[in-house]
DNA sequence: TACTAGTACATAGTAGCGCTAAGTAGTGGA
DNA sequence: TCCACTACTTAGCGCTACTATGTACTAGTA
């Protein structure tokens, strides 16, 4: 991955997961393949794991296990109340950083 | 600041300093009050100039002393060859990310 | 003179996050 | 038996923003 983009990521990383996971319960192996999916071929496994670990720590999510018919059995998150604040408080940040760069980029300084 | 901007901000806030120099140097004391006038009120000062330090060593800018009438010499930066293209990858990574965002924002997802 | 506020830069230590690397565990096919 | 794929876990690392504190210079003021 990029330096410059794993940097980017910290911070929004998290928002992405919890915006994959609207209305849209998922378990990490699944959550890896929607990533890469989307364009972030690059993601490592390990991250999404350890993020997963962390918003369950939060709490801003449900979890449930469930049995695979091939591997280990799922472990599937799906957003709660709590994740759904957190989420909304993302887009605004993100909206007031997001404005602030697209300013900066039509300045031309 | 917020936990989730402080996160965000990483990566993103060395690409702001290297757009606000882009034809325009300007010294440490003067980054940090153009962040804050750009609605990034709760920037540390030591945050800015750690930063410059750091894009000084990557070779991004060229760095000229000059005397303040009011208190210690400036140190001027201003943005050089690299770090235009440097820059320039910022706008790139910056896109596609903000791209990826957009979407999943507008999904609902 | 002594004190305060504003200007201007520097840096040691901390927290948080994504990555690397390595592991465990289950299924099915060559 | 070996490999590939599925599925999850975790210790250690590098990077960046923050906290806190310090230095240094000027000007105003009590």
């Amino acid at each position: 991955m990029g330096k410059q983009m794993t940097e980017m990521l910290k911070g929004t990383l998290e928002g992405i997961v919890l915006a994959l996971l609207t209305g849209n319960p998922a378990y990490g192996y699944e959550i890896t393949t929607l990533l890469r999916g989307q364009g972030f071929t690059e993601i490592a496994e390990g991250t999404v794991y350890a993020l997963l670990v962390r918003i369950e720590q939060k709490g801003l999510v449900d979890v449930e296990k469930r049995p695979s018919e091939k591997g280990p059995p799922r472990k599937v998150y799906s957003l709660n109340e709590q994740g759904k604040k957190e989420l909304d408080e993302f887009w605004n940040t993100w909206s007031f950083l997001s404005e602030r760069l697209e300013h900066l980029r039509k300045e031309g300084k």
